[in-house]
DNA sequence: TATTGTTATACTCTATAACTATA
DNA sequence: TATAGTTATAGAGTATAACAATA
């Protein structure tokens, strides 16, 4: 089970009226909705990271592909290895480099992608369903300004743990 | 470092315009942060929620408070026995039943209490700063909305894991 | 016989560092 | 000598199951 940390101690003991409190609570939630989404797909949200990356950055290496994502490259052998077991991924010698690992989507990983989208996606429609459109908007713009002011600049750590860190 | 697992792939691939994307990612990045300001106390954000909940049920067993925060048995003894080492918790026999342990917390513990709240409370200040107090309000209340429908009607499963799942 | 707390153990996940093959 | 990928290894964190004391 994915694990958040900051949510901790909400059970039956305490509410705190906090939007970091709340935000936590809901976006563990959203996680552990996806990781059982997922699951009947084979895949879990890390892997859902990493392919919605290879597929954007077509051809990228191995390393590049890790350092975007903060995955340190031993780790990113496991992760593509068990990727590629399930042929939703290659690995191309390139000619440039002859030490490098271009990573391509199957075709089998192009269609599970989708589905996984899918499962993202029904996964927004049922969070937001009892809001109104122009509220959904609302909330968007908020967490948007709030997203700004408090992330780093770059890329944030998010793929690397299993849960939440 | 604290992982999410939902805003894998956040990177500088892509930002879908997603309510549960977005609250994820801020979720995550929140988490973080209570993680670097409880780290100078001593604490990890799980040891915050259960001083928390002892505080708030004191006199309660370890074995009941492990299940209101879905903490197995074993896993109690483990982190009541690190509370216990820096005097923050105090086991005291139960005289009606001799097998089980009341937990309460020692005066150092509620003063570290005192202290990891204010930390919270700056989070929360600083994550909204860019925010007008109606503004706060609005996003409260559409995030306890979304809260009410996605969480599940009991406890959730948030104290187990280190940073976020 | 059931239950509280505990211990022992095994498993998963992850990162660090050493290694190879190229550059 | 530096870099891409790999392998080996060791550490942290966690859960499951066996155990002792008490009910």
């Amino acid at each position: 089970m994915v694990a958040d940390g900051i949510s901790a101690g909400t059970g039956s003991y305490e509410t705190p009226p906090s939007v970091a409190f709340l935000v936590s609570r809901v976006g563990f939630e959203v996680s552990s909705q996806l990781a059982a989404g997922l699951a009947p797909l084979g895949i879990e949200p890390r892997d859902f990271g990493l392919l919605r990356a290879i597929a954007q950055t077509e051809g990228e290496s191995q390393r590049s592909i890790g350092q975007a994502l903060s995955i340190p490259p031993s780790r990113m052998v496991t992760l593509i290895d068990d990727l590629e077991r399930r042929r939703l991924v290659r690995r191309r010698p390139q000619p440039s480099d002859r030490r490098a690992h271009a990573l391509y989507l199957t075709p089998a990983g192009k269609r599970l992608l989708d589905k996984a989208a899918d499962v993202a996606m029904r996964i927004e429609m049922t969070l937001c369903a009892g809001l109104a459109p122009a509220e959904r908007e609302e909330l968007l713009g908020l967490l948007g300004r709030l997203a700004e002011g408090a992330a780093p600049p770059g890329v944030h750590p998010a793929l690397a743990g299993a849960g939440r860190e």
